[in-house]
DNA sequence: GAGACCATCAGGGAAACCCCCGAACCGACC
DNA sequence: GGTCGGTTCGGGGGTTTCCCTGATGGTCTC
């Protein structure tokens, strides 16, 4: 079964993209690029999903899920966005969002995402998982409780590459990891690069700050 | 005149290291791997400054401080660490040590801090100045203010290198820090090459680390 | 036993990083 | 007028990062 999905972005060339890459995996029956053309569109479809950019002009994207979560409870959302602040994450979720991901997830993933927003299950990229728990259990302003949280993150990761991580976010050069851990520098590489690709991460900057920021160091 | 400077540090190759880089430049009058021969030793040499290594067996170097500072009012102590971390430089700075250096430190930096110390300056590295003025800021329970504050860390940056900084931090690749300031890779270059220096950072990834834990991101 | 995952390692390559040197221009300061 | 520091670049070169393909062997499960 497909699910039919709604597009909320103000990149025209975004919207192609995700149209490319889901294919005929689910059922695109709308698109939108700013706040009013999206609750019309989404009021006359009723997509299973609407998949979200938070950042839109004339308005966040965060207005169209507040001026529609009451007339259609049945709609889910899935938050897109380029950012991976916290309280752009936190503020989406609290409005009503089953879930949050960054442009920087591949094709399947989104998928995978949209599926199982759904199928009612509550989907973050991992590494935001990390500080949405935080807020969450900081903050009691939480209405609905997920049913499942998947990808904690660092639940994707195995024990080693766990260990390289944490060397990785510390500075250490690869040469530096393999000889701390007895094992070859291309394995460190391999490793390495499992780990940026589970937590959907570019380089090991954005490793270091992730960590820093999740208090993982 | 040559200073008169005991080392306090349970490894002997740090010690062999201080000696050998400091060289006829002061007068070292004694050394110490642990907490009581420390005492000991300063008490009985009254060295002008005391080298003194945070992390030591059988309690930290702050005991010693702590138990001399009264007996001793005109030793000067500089922390050495290995340790960067916000709580322990506050600590010992608390306890009454006039600087701190970790052992990243240069030869002549060292010598350099050691003789202001002496002379009665308050020296830190680069890279700590910012949180412990913040602590001291913060909390008011610092006794003795600092007659001269050498190496305020952000303040050893020119503006421009701070802006550097800030965008290095984020993770920004040199090609797009130089295409949003519209400057050449070369300059952002020369930029980061300088901040890495005077912060006495080895590479970015410590600058992402420092620059998170210090919440300039 | 086949398949899936993990850990280990290799070769190769493009890009990024970081440093060295030198140079030019500018403004401030003595 | 000279010196100093900041900002702007360039050449050159070694190191590091990151990805790609591919391979081996171990464990665990179905």
């Amino acid at each position: 079964m497909t699910h039919r999905v709604f597009l909320v972005d103000d990149h025209a060339m975004v919207r192609a993209g995700v149209r490319a890459e889901l294919g005929d995996a689910v059922d695109v029956v709308g698109e939108a690029a700013d706040v009013p053309t999206a609750i019309e569109g989404i009021r006359a479809t009723r997509p299973d999903v609407v998949l979200l950019d938070v950042h839109l002009p004339g308005g966040d994207g965060r207005a169209v899920l507040e001026a529609l979560r009451g007339e259609l409870p049945d709609v889910r959302w899935l938050a897109l966005s380029v950012s991976d602040a916290a309280e752009d994450v936190i503020a989406v979720i609290r409005a009503g969002a089953r879930g949050y991901v960054t442009k920087t997830i591949s094709g399947p993933d989104l998928l995978d995402a949209l599926r199982r927003v759904a199928d009612g299950d509550v989907v973050f990229s991992p590494r935001l998982a990390g500080f949405v728990l935080d807020a969450f259990s900081a903050g009691p302003a939480a209405p609905a409780p997920a049913e499942e949280v998947t990808d904690p993150g660092l639940d994707l990761l195995s024990a080693r590459e766990r260990e390289v991580m944490q060397l990785l976010a510390r500075g250490y050069t690869y040469r530096e990891i393999g000889s701390r851990l007895f094992i070859s520098v291309k394995t460190v590489e391999s490793h390495a690069s499992n780990v940026l690709r589970k937590l959907q991460l570019s380089n090991r900057n954005e490793l270091t700050r992730w960590a820093a920021t999740n208090r993982l160091l």
